[in-house]
DNA sequence: TCACTGAAGAATTTATTGATCATTCAGGCG
DNA sequence: CGCCTGAATGATCAATAAATTCTTCAGTGA
């Protein structure tokens, strides 16, 4: 038991290792398993497919910013100042990684193309920790009330989404995306602050 | 020199007419100088090249957009409601364009990739009629104080960049879109009437 | 001279073929 | 019986050649 997922974990590390350097196309099933010292096909006793193995690296670093999303939504700081400290850190965080090792990007493109639906996944997770900061903020009386924490949180996130994987929809520097990312922060807390009133949906 | 121009437009049609039904890959130059009844050269007297005449149908594309944001602009309703309409009309007119003509998503794509720049004169076309209606909505005491409308604007493109070319950034349907880009206007208004108070840049 | 053609060259696309790869599974080994 | 291998298979990819296509420009006819 605790021996199939140590097994999984070896492979996993191989897997990284060689996608991190090659990229996703050109690593191959064969050499993950010639590196882990068996053969290809049992690899699959241990992943569905290739494509699980990338997903199982994305939940990987993940996972990682949850952690840090946990301590910051945590923390005593003003609510504000939290959010902005949640997005500051996913675009410093994903934009390093893909700059510091650029086979990265096709990671996020394969997966968004193959498997739409853990994107989702992963939004959800953070909404979570973004409630926590804004029904905090609400609690402090640093934000007015807000009907439907996950909505608004979904809001935000749409807003936002611009900077989660910055190489992927445009070609701008990491100081004009953290300029940008500001800005659109101001406009968030801004709302935040008064209260956001929802209108129902617009004519045609 | 009318005639100079009437024969571009005439070119531009031709070519308008198959690109939208065989998409720009598959479009030849010599068809469309066919359709016009000439040779593949004499094009060249008119465009500088077959992205020009790609970069010249999305200019007009956005020609019939620029006026309906004026009359928008212009119009006397409260500033909120403008400023919705526009962002509406603009997700509405771009999605529907491309539902009906799936080619002209190919367009898009090739100017995005090869015309990079022409993306931000749209943009900053756009943002000419924004600040005419923030600059409205601050006169009128719907909105709060802005610094820096141009800036401002500039902030709210990027926090709606993702409604822009819906079908490039997301599979989403236009109601769901819909309802998203509704609730980031919740958003950006709640923002606008409250002021909204520019963050120095955050640290590391 | 001026507007245009059509051949020519460079670049890109398509077609085709061979090789590689992901994935499955019958069978061997402990 | 359960773990693993390695051959088999269909799908995808790479490489090459052939064909198209974009673009230029010398030359033609008015």
């Amino acid at each position: 038991m605790s021996d199939k997922s140590e097994t999984r974990e070896q492979i996993l590390d191989a897997a990284t290792n060689r996608i991190k350097h090659y990229g996703y196309g050109k690593t191959t099933m064969s050499e993950i398993a010639g590196d882990c010292g068996m053969s290809a096909g049992n690899i699959y006793r241990f992943f569905a497919s290739k494509l699980d193995i990338a997903e199982a690296m994305a939940r990987q670093f993940n996972s990682d910013l949850y952690q840090t999303y946990s301590e910051i939504a945590r923390a005593s700081a003003p609510p504000a100042e939290r959010l902005r400290k949640v997005f500051h850190f996913n675009l410093d965080q994903t934009y390093d990684a893909i700059e510091r090792e650029a086979k990265i990007l096709e990671v996020a493109e394969v997966l968004g193309e193959e498997r739409p639906l853990f994107m989702n996944e992963g939004l959800a997770q953070e909404r979570i920790y973004l409630c926590t900061i804004l029904e905090d903020g609400v609690e402090r009386g640093d934000f007015a009330p807000i009907a439907d924490c996950n909505y608004t949180a979904e809001m935000i996130q749409s807003a936002l989404m611009k900077y989660r994987f910055p190489q992927l929809f445009s070609r701008l520097t990491l100081p004009k995306l953290r300029r940008e990312l500001n800005g659109c922060l101001d406009i968030v807390v801004a709302a935040l602050q008064k209260g956001i009133e929802k209108t129902p949906e617009t004519e045609h």
